[in-house]
DNA sequence: TGGATGATGGCCT
DNA sequence: GGCCATCATCCAA
């Protein structure tokens, strides 16, 4: 609909996006958390292909960070792939739902990117036929609705985020970046207030949920 | 082994 | 804006 990128993605019919490579997730999480903003999430199953772009991210920064699960160095099976190195997919559950992070930070420093909503490109009627609706505006809007739209779940734990079958490819960069408080997290402490929730300037796929600025 | 706890979403008023 | 379904995960015991 509204992007054409890059000469390699045209439409819907001819998705021939190509990874990042893992030197990308080498920066620091806050500034990855905003270079994600306009990237191509992709996600390859039997059913078929869904992709859509990045609009809203949030930095979660480890150790020091208490909104963090990995919040002084809480090392469970849930975030131990938060230790790893960065490009690795960090799925976990909350509430029913499936939320998506990459793990950012150099190994042993676990800090992650939280993806909350994204744009939807191609696919998209797999994606209303997974999420049981037609509205294209509430398909991917919010962390648990764009995993569902997606078919990501915790079979994607631990995978590289550089190839298929859930993989993240160059977009295009966004017309402008705003910044406000992360969502969800009030119950912890001085870092609620953080600024490190990320989104497209007036992107209509903001998650409006819980909103904070 | 069980109770407490959510980085949510959907429905209600 | 408020309420709550629902379940993986964690940790105390």
């Amino acid at each position: 609909m509204k992007k054409i990128l890059n000469g390699e993605l045209t439409n819907e019919s001819s998705l021939k996006a190509v990874p990042l490579t893992i030197d990308f997730f080498k920066q620091p999480t806050l500034d990855l958390a905003k270079s994600l903003l306009g990237c191509l999430l992709v996600k390859e199953t039997d059913e078929g292909v869904t992709s859509g772009f990045i609009i809203e991210t949030e930095a979660y920064t480890g150790p020091e960070d208490q909104a963090a699960h990995s919040y002084n160095n809480r090392r469970t099976a849930r975030t131990e792939i938060m230790f790893a190195e960065p490009g690795h997919i960090y799925t976990y559950v909350m509430h029913t739902h499936c939320l998506v992070n990459i793990v950012s930070g150099p190994k042993d420093k676990p800090e992650a990117v939280l993806i909350r909503a994204i744009e939807p490109f191609s696919g998209i009627e797999l994606m209303k036929k997974r999420r049981g609706i037609t509205d294209l505006k509430n398909l991917t809007n919010g962390p648990g609705k764009l995993t569902k739209a997606m078919g990501i779940s915790m079979a994607d734990y631990g995978r590289s985020v550089c190839e298929p079958p859930l993989y993240i490819c160059t977009g295009i960069q966004p017309a402008g970046i705003s910044q406000g408080k992360r969502i969800g997290i009030d119950n912890s402490g001085e870092a609620r207030d953080y600024p490190w929730r990320f989104w497209e300037t007036d992107n209509p796929f903001v998650s409006r949920h819980r909103k904070r600025i």
